[in-house]
DNA sequence: CTATTGGTCAAATGATCATTTGAAATATAA
DNA sequence: TTATATTTCAAATGATCATTTGACCAATAG
C-alpha cells in the first residue's frame, strides 16, 4: 500500500477544489485524479460537503505546518513590503505548491459555502490581523479604528485585483506576463501606494458637503 | 397586453443572472418571476445561452442611454474623486436601479463566460480609458506605461474590494453597514490613497536585490 | 366562417451529477 | 484455515436542470 486512498481523495481534491470551487468541481474529475471511484467518497467521507470541510481542514493543518511569516525587527514599512510580497506572490500563484489554500480561499470568497466561516477563523482573521498591526503601526497613533481598516482593505484589495481581474485584465491588455520579476515589480508597486496613502494622513475629514455629489440616477 | 412576455423575461433575468450568475441562474428562477415558463425562452431566444447574450446586450443598451459620467473642466484630482465615487456606489450596489449591469460584470469576472469579450470590448474598456486618462493626467510625464495601469488596477483593486469581500469583511467585523455616509467615505478614503500614491511618484526603481525575497517555501 | 400565424402552456425527454447499493476483493483476527 | 471487518468497484437510483414536444389559445386575414 503505497498511499492511503483517503489520503490520495484529499490531495485530488485540494487541488481540483481549488481550481474549479466546491459547486463546479465534480465528484468524478476528483476521483479520477485520485485513481478511484465515486463510492470510496461516500465510504470514507460521507457526501460531497463533508468531504470538502475534511479537505479544506486537511489544508488548514498543512498551512499551520508550513513557516509562518515572520519579520525579525524591521521597521514597518518593511514588513509591511514583506507582508505584500507574500500575498502576491500567493495570490498570482507562482508558488504553485503551497497555494491551494489560496485558491480555495479565493472560491470562497466570491462563492461562500458553510466554510467560509472556519475559514475566516483559523486563516484569514490570523493574517488580516497581522496586516492590522503592521498598519496600526505605520498610522499615527489618533488614527480612527475606520482608517485602520480602510488601509487594511485598500492594501488587500489591490493585491486581490491581480486574481480576480485577471480574466479582464487579459482582455484589456495583451502583453502582461506574471513572470516572478513582474509579480515583485507589482508588489513593490502596491506597497508604494500603500504606504504614500498612510504617511499622508493629515487630510481633512470628509466634508457633509460631498455627500450628494456621486452618480445622480 | 401590458408588456410583452419577451421584455418581461429580459427584465426578470437581468436581475436573477446579476444576482447568482450565469451558471447557479435556473431558467425556473427567471420564468417564475417573470410570471412565464420556461418554454418561453425556447421560443423567444433558443437557448440560456443566447438568451444570456441577449439579457447582456440589453443591459448594455440601457447602460448606453443612461447618463454618461462627464466631468466638466475639472481638475484631475476631482475627475478621479467623481470617477472613485461613481464607481463605488454601483459596485458596493446602493443605486440599485442601473446596477444589474455592474452586478453581471461582477459575475464574469469571477466566472467568465464568452460574453465576457462583448462585455470588455463595450463597457469595461470605455471606462478604464476614462479612469486611465485620469491617471495619466496625474503622474509626470515621463510615467512609464506600467505605472499607468497599475494605479489604474489599484483603483478599481481598492473599490472592487468591498464587493468581493464583502462576506469575509462581515465575518471579520461585525459593525459594518454600507449607508450612503460609509459609502462616500470608503470613496473618500480611496481617492485619498490613489492620490498620494501618484503623487509619490519619483520613487526609487525596483532593486533587482529584492527578486529573491518574497515567501520561500 | 375558416385558415393561418404568433404566442403560451403543462408535461415529456435527456443530460449531468451526487448518492446508494450490493457484490467482490482484500486485509485482519481467531 | 475460517470468520469478520475494511475497502473497492461497477452499476442503479434519484435529483436537478435545460431543452423539446405537441396540444391549446387568440388574433388576424382570406
Amino acid at each position: 500500500m503505497r498511499k492511503s486512498t483517503r489520503a490520495k481523495l484529499i490531495e485530488a481534491a485540494l487541488e481540483v477544489f481549488g481550481e474549479r470551487g466546491y459547486h463546479h468541481a465534480t465528484i468524478q474529475q476528483i476521483v479520477r485524479r485520485a485513481g478511484t471511484n465515486v463510492a470510496a467518497i461516500n465510504y470514507h467521507f460521507g457526501d460531497k460537503a463533508q468531504f470538502y470541510g475534511e479537505v479544506v481542514s486537511h489544508a488548514l493543518n498543512l498551512d499551520q505546518a508550513a513557516e509562518r511569516m515572520d519579520f525579525g525587527d524591521e521597521p514597518p514599512e518593511e514588513q509591511l513590503r514583506t507582508f505584500v510580497f507574500w500575498f502576491v506572490h500567493n495570490i498570482v500563484g507562482l508558488h504553485k505548491p503551497s497555494s491551494s489554500l489560496e485558491k480555495i480561499h479565493i472560491q470562497e470568497m466570491v462563492n461562500p459555502s458553510p466554510i467560509l466561516d472556519t475559514l475566516v477563523d483559523t486563516f484569514i482573521r490570523p493574517n488580516h490581523m497581522k496586516l492590522r498591526a503592521i498598519v496600526a503601526a505605520l498610522l499615527p497613533d489618533d488614527a480612527a479604528e475606520q482608517d485602520i481598516r480602510h488601509h487594511c482593505f485598500s492594501v488587500i484589495g489591490q493585491c486581490l485585483h491581480y486574481k480576480f481581474a485577471r480574466p479582464v485584465m487579459d482582455r484589456l491588455y495583451d502583453d502582461i506576463e506574471f513572470t516572478e520579476n513582474y509579480v515583485n515589480a507589482l508588489a513593490e508597486h502596491i506597497t508604494h501606494v500603500s504606504l504614500a496613502g498612510m504617511r499622508a494622513v493629515p487630510r481633512q475629514r470628509l466634508m457633509a458637503a460631498r455627500s450628494g455629489r456621486a452618480h445622480r440616477s
